[in-house]
RNA sequence: CGGGGUGUGGCUCAGGUGGUAGAGCGCUUGGUUCGGGACCAAGAGGCCGCAAGUUCAAGUCUUGUCACUCCGACCA
């Protein structure tokens, strides 16, 4: 009973206090802990392998689809940044600037970046010439720095992980093609890789992207009802084009402006990860980015020819091409499940005397605690579904808590009153006027997270009444 | 950037009225254990965030400072 209690104080309970749980998850499951620099973390082995598998299943995506990486500097210097009006606006107040080389201080100064559009486009001006050298087609892998006032783990931190593609072609159409490629691929990677169920659709004007004609977003619903953006894709038009003179000469030698898009997802993909599928015994992890996809622990493993059938199956396992770790510690069985369960592994093998004798060992899956016992000999043909299995529940109770959490309002005081007693998202008419939404936001704090489409000609806007000209998803976000 | 909280072994914290530091967990070693966070024994580990000040004497009192953390305004 006093173990029970001990495992429970392990963390704090999800409903009890959710931003205590979830820092609790990220220092427990040891994916990060804080540094001595304020307001950035520093990933732990366990933390990064996770953002290892994630760039791993992102990067592939991008390769098949044609992009190919490079690396900017770290640096842009202050001219440069100021070359587009709406962008340096957007990001200036939380730039960090280097004044300092050594002793001497800078003639320019040098912003760390805080994202790339301003180097790829001066680059491109330089390497773009003819119709023929498009489209350019580049993606990096970088950490960026904003210097957040607020931070947590993951979701916001003042260096952060990510990847930002930038493009250029030669058409808006091939362009806006791309932007809308990029979100599908994003879409579908968090409905697959990390079993997260997505909203996607188009930014409204006040929350777009700096300098963007239009940026695309998916969103995810934390188990909190909170929105998280989860990735987005921005069409840029000509605009930085113009900004950064990136022409090039067409079939029938005219100069043109090149179209241009962003997109990026970053590290704060984990918090989501946690925060959708996690439950009060830590992280749950989806199989194609678990670390760990396979745990087997040994019972009572001093005894006569434990051991060796553990690591006979462990070979097995991994030979069958599964992430598999077999745990011989000297801790306890317990002290081991319960270890796992906080790293949120997948899948969990006991095996035993008895199970030895029996020629077969104990199956756990970790998302519903299920017990199993499955015969050696059939374990690796077995696995593959199991995990299939675990990794559709998990969709399937998200995109089940999604679902029933959009909630379709059309009246104001019930649009209010929806936002203060239930967490989630809602669905209502808009009229498009910035006024209104900043109202939604001042009196509810939601913000206007996706526009779904055009509305009804029936609807009227949430807030003034007048007729209503977009549908889109509200909801407080992170 | 505003408000609150906290700084004492790796972690969580205890140390009325000032007298030179303690517990639990963790760690190390040895032994017994092993199907839901084991037990016994012996160890290692701290200029008490930092800096001034008061005092014969400061985790303890004063002032300042820094850091972290939580809650609000801005943001992937």
């Amino acid at each position: 009973m006093s173990k029970k209690q001990k495992m429970v104080e392990a963390i704090t309970p999800r409903d009890e206090d959710f931003t205590r749980w979830y820092t609790d998850i990220c220092m427990r499951a040891e994916l990060c802990s804080y540094s001595t620099v304020r307001g950035c973390v520093i990933l732990r082995p366990y933390g990064y392998a996770i953002w290892e598998l994630i760039t791993g299943e992102l990067d592939r995506r991008f390769k098949k689809t044609g992009h190919e990486n490079v690396m900017m500097p770290l640096f842009i210097p202050e001219s440069l940044l100021q070359k587009e009006k709406d962008h340096v606006e957007g990001f200036a107040p939380e730039v960090a600037w280097v004044t300092h080389g050594g002793d001497e201080e800078l003639t320019e100064r040098l912003c760390v970046r805080p994202t790339s559009e301003t180097l790829f486009c001066d680059h491109y001006a330089e390497v773009i010439e003819s119709w023929r050298d498009l489209p350019k087609l580049y993606n990096q892998w970088v950490s960026v720095v904003r210097w957040e006032k607020t931070t947590r783990p993951f979701l916001r931190t003042r260096e952060f992980f990510w990847q930002e593609g930038h493009t250029a072609h030669a058409t808006k159409e091939e362009a806006m093609e791309e932007t809308l490629m990029i979100l599908n691929l994003y879409e579908e990677f968090y409905q697959t890789a990390l079993a997260i169920p997505v909203l996607s659709g188009e930014k409204s004007e006040s929350e777009k992207f700096a300098g963007a004609v239009n940026t695309y977003t998916i969103e995810a619903m934390m188990h909190d009802g909170k929105a998280l953006q989860a990735g987005t894709s921005h069409y840029f038009g000509n605009g930085f084009a113009k900004a950064f003179n990136i022409q090039y000469a067409d079939r029938d030698n005219r100069l043109q402006y090149v179209h241009q898009t962003s997109w990026g997802v970053s590290s704060r993909s984990i918090g989501g990860i946690i925060m959708v599928h996690g439950d009060d015994d830590g992280l749950v992890l989806p199989p194609a980015v678990a670390p760990i996809q396979i745990v087997i622990i040994p019972i009572a493993q001093h005894k006569e020819g434990v051991l060796d059938e553990a690591c006979r199956l462990k070979e097995a396992v991994k030979e069958a091409g599964f992430r598999v770790k077999l745990d011989d510690s000297d801790r306890m069985p317990g002290w081991k499940f319960a270890e796992y369960e906080m790293k949120g592994v997948p899948i969990r093998l006991e095996l035993g005397p008895r199970d030895i004798a029996q020629g077969s060992c104990v199956v756990v899956t970790r998302d519903n605690r299920e017990k199993t016992v499955v015969q050696l000999e059939n374990i690796i043909e077995e696995l593959p579904g199991m995990l299939n299995d675990l990794n559709k529940r998990m969709f399937e109770n998200a995109n089940k808590r999604l679902t029933s959490r959009i909630y379709d309002v059309s009246d104001w005081n019930e649009f209010v009153q929806t936002m203060d007693e239930k967490p989630g998202f809602i669905r209502a008419p808009w009229c498009k006027d910035p006024d209104c939404e900043a109202k939604v936001k001042d009196i509810t704090k939601a913000t206007s997270r996706l526009i779904e489409g055009a509305a009804d000609k029936s609807h009227s806007c949430i807030v003034c009444n007048r007729p209503a000209l977009q549908m889109v998803i509200w909801g407080r976000a992170y």
